[in-house]
DNA sequence: AATTAAACATACAAATTGGCATGTTTCTTG
DNA sequence: CAAGAAACATGCCAATTTGTATGTTTAATT
């Protein structure tokens, strides 16, 4: 008795070590730092490169609450995700009863590049996912949505398109489709060429110069 | 000895299934199956998704002449890359003695754009680095060139946007740095764009449209 | 004709890492 | 207060894959 009391007793100090955390907002907050951790190194590293261990490693606990909070690697990986495409999503569900198309344009290519300087997990996550993902089969699940959401933006800029001719009363050769795509890659070409390489231009200072380049692909010629 | 040569002639029928090549036409062919057969499973399936041996399967070889052909994965890799890199680059060179503003900023980019419809190593090469590449340090060369470039593109940009600014007379308020990014952001927009989803726009037929952009954002207001 | 080396195939070694099974506290609940 | 479960830590494994070392043909070379 005495001696396996003896044993446990090592145990026991052996495993107080560790400080054993229970309520619900500390696991919270344990949640919250493995997903600070994991966009630091998705996005030092890269998908592949990095290790659950390197992660548990900067948020400061084990590999066992990321299987706790997470399914696995890739699942962690999609919330990281999310963080960019949640919020252009709203975006659009928001946008979506302007009246003016010109004041729509405006406001939303506005809110995109301010997200983008602002909103450090939005930046981070958008870094990542057009500059650390490996666009491959694995990640249907992601790319679906990024497919949906890119619909989306084109149905909403081409009816700003639509909108604006009517007002105007130009009648342009182009389809407004076209348009509405040559809009979505400018802003998305703004936005991964000064994530690819941040010093390339003061995003902040010249703002108000591409959202007004933004708003001259919308106004077609002729 | 007559024991020897048994088991030499064993040996040998065993070797002999294998085809064993030598001249250097046949290398070359080798060589040239292996990166066909690398920009197919890179690709589908990413860097760090494509092993060396779905590659040789493949090129339907073993992965020896990969490791006689090239230094390691890596190394097959940023070759792979250089097959977008290297074009862009010798467009650069060529189009530098241009005279009107406007006609080498119409040729650039209907070159390029060319070179996605038609070139198809270019195209597989681009969408590879755009979409299937975790931007990391392993990658630095590459990665410098590809920096290098950007810069090239810019600063050509941005002497035709001052020397039509010049022939026009005209005095903006934007930086001709500023103006040559958002054409570069254009382009490169389109590029991902389309790549990403090939069915977004036919690029082909719309290729006057998204040129005759590229030439608007070219000629800034004011 | 013999030697060499190019151009492969094959076998092996070594490290890595994701997932899971197990152990252990502490909060919570009945 | 006892039982159970949440919220972790730890240890182990099994599979995979790169790189290399070694073996083997056949075209060049001399």
């Amino acid at each position: 008795m005495t001696f396996v009391g003896g044993i446990t007793r090592l145990i026991f100090f052996a495993q107080t070590e560790l400080d054993m955390r229970r309520t619900k907002e500390d696991a919270a907050k344990t949640r919250q730092s493995l997903i600070d951790a994991a966009l630091n190194i998705f996005g030092q590293r890269g998908y592949s490169g990095t290790t659950l261990r390197l992660i548990a490693q900067e948020a400061g606990c084990s590999r066992g609450p990321i299987y706790w909070h997470f399914a696995n690697k890739e699942e962690l990986f999609e919330e990281i995700l999310a963080y960019s495409q949640a919020p252009l999503e709203q975006l659009v569900a928001q946008q979506q009863n302007s009246s003016d198309p010109e004041d729509a344009a405006d406001n939303f290519s506005r809110q995109w590049l301010r997200l983008l300087i602002d909103d450090t997990y939005f930046r981070q996550s958008f870094e990542i996912f057009l500059n650390k993902t490996e666009f491959t089969e694995a990640l249907s699940k992601t790319l679906e949505r990024e497919r949906a959401l890119t619909a989306s933006l084109i149905v909403m800029f081409s009816s700003w398109v639509t909108i604006y001719r009517k007002q105007e009363n130009v009648t342009a050769a182009s389809a407004s489709d076209t348009v509405a795509l040559s809009m979505y890659a400018y802003l998305m070409g703004i936005t991964q060429s000064w994530l690819f390489d941040s010093k390339i231009t003061d995003l902040d200072n010249n703002l108000d110069f591409f959202v007004g380049e933004f708003l001259r692909l919308l106004r077609t010629l002729k």
